[in-house]
DNA sequence: TGCTACGATGTGACCGGTCACATGACCTTG
DNA sequence: CAAGGTCATGTGACCGGTCACATCGTAGCA
């Protein structure tokens, strides 16, 4: 067994021929003789050799790495978008560097030292800060914003989103169709894009409905099933806040409230109606099992990896901006409203 | 704006030393002037100079990245493990190649790529099935098993484990002492080692209470809440397996046990007790609440980090291998039986 | 004073591929 | 039959760092 990696000076050497020829062959190249091109194909078979990746991204100014960068890779619906665009990168032949940044300081710095250090052909970015978008993107990086709602009128870097405005817009209809006129929604941190679009379709649904719109009603949790929970206590303990429905704006807050709910005797969804979105793996087994708009994160994270190549090949392109539709699941936690 | 990237020699230049001298001061070696150290430094600064990853990978053959592999990234076992791994990683330095392989095929076939190319500095396994461990790690290449539960008689690489014949061995005590003495127990895949362990446990402690084995009363699922659903209705219609607690090997299959169970009109706690592994973020916020052992996955994480970025050092040191330990939570779905 | 030691810095080779271009054999064509 | 084209293959330079070793000046010491 040889100690030292065996290189394609080796291969050359035990193929009697050039490491140019060598290249030609683990390259696909067809300028080379069959014959050739068979000797080169044993030398590699029975040395064992395998091109070096790092010196390949050296010699050709690529590296076939896509970074992706995200809060963290807990969150069901981050890792989903990573899962769909570590499978897309695969298939295309590129590895995904997924590094999460807990913060906004080592979100930016990793982002540049990512980039700059030329580790990486691509950044892909799911990122749901409001400000943040379009600030720092380092030039020059094809860069892609996935999952978390980029701003529409993005000019650097292309982007694969929810459209949560849409979705919002259908859950609500959803809720005003069975009869819902006094609805409350928890919704993520308004620091986040998807958020606003969230509750402007909510708004926007009510206001089509004629229903009007009670800023009482929203309030702001941090997706957390802890955050539903206690908000939904909060809600229920103000007098003048009365309702028949809340529309969560993730599964994990909705289920929050499912507990809440139970806990004051409250039925779902007899008494109260509840909706989520994302449709996590636990919506179905929750008690009762939770009405909620399905997203496709695999998919988002798929086409989004998808693009990313696209532009590493042409970084000229002009950008592309994908909006993805919410799908509604109805389950059991909504229903018509109480007969009082 | 220089269209092309600043290199280590253009910073030379320009601080009127030699390239070596730049890698010394980058590389913070202390055989550099104080004074000369500044200049560099200046020019660094002043071109927005950054080493190149992969050239420096390529001289000192190390790439200062660790590769990842699980069967996927959006279970919340396998992301929290990730996740601590990454954290500790960037702390050290490094960073984190997550790749997902779905099926055994892709698996093998990722692991060997990722490290006869060069790619990466360490491979961190996570491969919950039985065969498979030891049985292809690549010679040469540090490697560390994490999470999924390694054989304790593992020569090839570290690991490090949940305890998991403890914690089983635990949650049964826990329902032996409330006066359980029929339990039944869903198991994840049996192909995996670490469900054969909380198998070994949970007969373990029966058997130390004196209590006798029902291999009738153990059911094997696929740790989704669907197959916790179907199975508890499967072993509930069963005249002959009467139980007062079930024990699933993870929350998820607890939850969907909960579902059925209301489905069904029986009471947890009052009439059953169900308990799980995992303690996912929603444990808390099922109806009702649910007692299962926590695991700290970003802990597992972390140390397994650590022991690679160890042995990425100290390549020739022994074989460690970790096991952590997991911690009841008690909450409100385990009760004493009822009396009948 | 002369020799050695040491600290600061520079030089050439090298990591393992690929790129651009050169070479030589053979074929086509006016 | 010479000029030009095409095909298969080889050569030197290069990507951007680091390594090992060489060099030079100065201080320490007998």
């Amino acid at each position: 067994m040889p100690r030292t990696r065996v290189t394609i000076r080796d291969v050359a050497a035990a193929a009697g021929v050039s490491r140019q020829t060598v290249s030609r062959v683990i390259n696909d190249s067809d300028r080379v003789l069959a014959e050739t091109r068979l000797r080169v194909e044993e030398a590699i078979e029975q040395l064992g050799y395998e091109p070096n990746a790092v010196a390949r991204s050296m010699a050709r100014g690529r590296t076939g790495i896509l970074a992706c960068i995200s809060p963290n890779v807990t969150d069901y619906t981050f890792a989903s978008i990573i899962e769909g665009a570590q499978a897309e990168a695969r298939a295309q032949g590129y590895f995904l560097l997924s590094t999460s940044a807990p913060d906004r300081q080592t979100f930016d710095h990793l982002m540049d030292q990512l980039v700059r250090s030329g580790r990486t052909d691509g950044l892909m970015v799911i990122q749901p800060y409001i400000e943040d978008h379009s600030r720092e993107v380092p030039a020059g990086c094809p860069t892609v914003f996935a999952g978390g709602g980029a701003h529409a009128d993005q000019t650097v870097g292309d982007s694969v989103v929810l459209d949560d405005l849409t979705a919002a817009f259908q859950a609500t209809g959803h809720l005003l169709e069975l009869g819902h006129r006094r609805i409350a929604m928890i919704t993520g941190p308004l620091g986040e894009v998807c958020v606003q679009n969230r509750i402007l379709g909510f708004e926007r649904a009510l206001i089509a409905d004629g229903v009007a719109f009670d800023p009482q009603l929203v309030v702001e949790g941090d997706w957390s099933a802890a955050s539903g929970y206690a908000l939904f206590n909060r809600l229920t303990g103000r007098a003048e806040a009365s309702f028949t429905a809340v529309f969560a704006q993730n599964d994990l807050m909705a289920a929050g409230i499912l507990r809440a709910a139970v806990e004051k005797g409250i039925g779902v969804p007899r008494q109260l109606s509840v909706i989520g979105i994302d449709d996590i793996p636990m919506a179905a087994y929750l008690n009762p099992p939770l009405t909620t708009m399905r997203q496709d994160f695999q998919a988002i994270g798929r086409q989004a990896a998808r693009q990313l190549i696209h532009r590493v090949g042409q970084p000229e392109d002009t950008c592309r901006h994908e909006r993805v539709r919410a799908d509604l699941i109805l389950r059991r936690s909504t229903a018509h409203p109480a007969l009082l």
